[in-house]
DNA sequence: ATGACGATTTACT
DNA sequence: GTAAATCGTCATA
């Protein structure tokens, strides 16, 4: 394996979305932000996002609208999408080139910039946020904390100087994760109770449970 | 043009 | 435990 501080190349994203959800867990998610500032944490939550047939999924049935258009990009870019009216949500696509295919950033473990995170998080919403568990344990919080929004979907995270994956200490052994359904997708009927979220098994930094 | 709905977070009973 | 916040996106007309 590379070392820890190595970047992931465009080869290491073109997996099926269930071996990258577990792939990444481990692995750090590094911002750069355009002053120069560096933010990274070790990802400890995923969900995988399997398409077409994925009822959960954005691309379900094949849907291709300006929204999801990153989702068929090659492996390796990012794909962010804005709900519920004011959150941010990061997804690292994977698959087969114009495969629809990708893994949802769900929580960090906060490593480097853990004041600018506080600053942001804190920013986003009048109240600060007392522990450092709070600040990146859910897909749109770790978004506020890394200033992650729709300017930041379509990157290529093998090039781009905003946003990348690196090696860090994963991947980790199989049984130091958890593998549940994934969370808020309950309209997804049967889609809705598979079991493709993973979690570090011992994790403060997740986003529940 | 319009109505319904979120791959969420937070506060409050 | 329940509910509010808040608006881009999408399907329907």
């Amino acid at each position: 394996m590379p070392t820890p501080s190595a970047r992931w190349i465009r080869a290491d994203f073109h997996t099926d979305p269930i071996s990258l959800a577990r792939r990444l867990i481990g692995c750090r998610l590094v911002r750069l932000l355009p002053t120069g500032e560096r933010l990274s944490g070790e990802i400890v939550e995923t969900e995988a996002y399997l398409g077409v047939r994925d009822r959960a999924a954005h691309s379900y049935g094949g849907r291709r609208t300006e929204r999801v258009e990153s989702m068929y990009a090659a492996p390796g870019h990012s794909y962010v999408y804005f709900t519920y009216g004011m959150h941010y949500c990061m997804n690292v696509v994977c698959g087969d080139p114009g495969e629809p295919v990708a893994v949802l950033l769900r929580a960090i473990r906060p490593v480097e910039g853990l004041d600018l995170m506080l600053a942001a998080r804190t920013r986003a919403h009048g109240r600060t946020i007392p522990r450092d568990r709070d600040l990146c344990s859910g897909p749109a919080k770790l978004c506020q904390a890394l200033r992650i929004d729709r300017a930041c979907d379509g990157l290529d995270l093998a090039s781009s100087d905003a946003l990348a994956v690196e090696w860090g200490g994963g991947p980790v052994h199989p049984s130091r994760l958890r593998r549940t359904a994934r969370i808020g997708v309950a309209y997804a009927g049967e889609w809705a109770d598979k079991p493709l979220r993973w979690r570090l098994r011992d994790s403060e930094y997740v986003s529940r449970n």
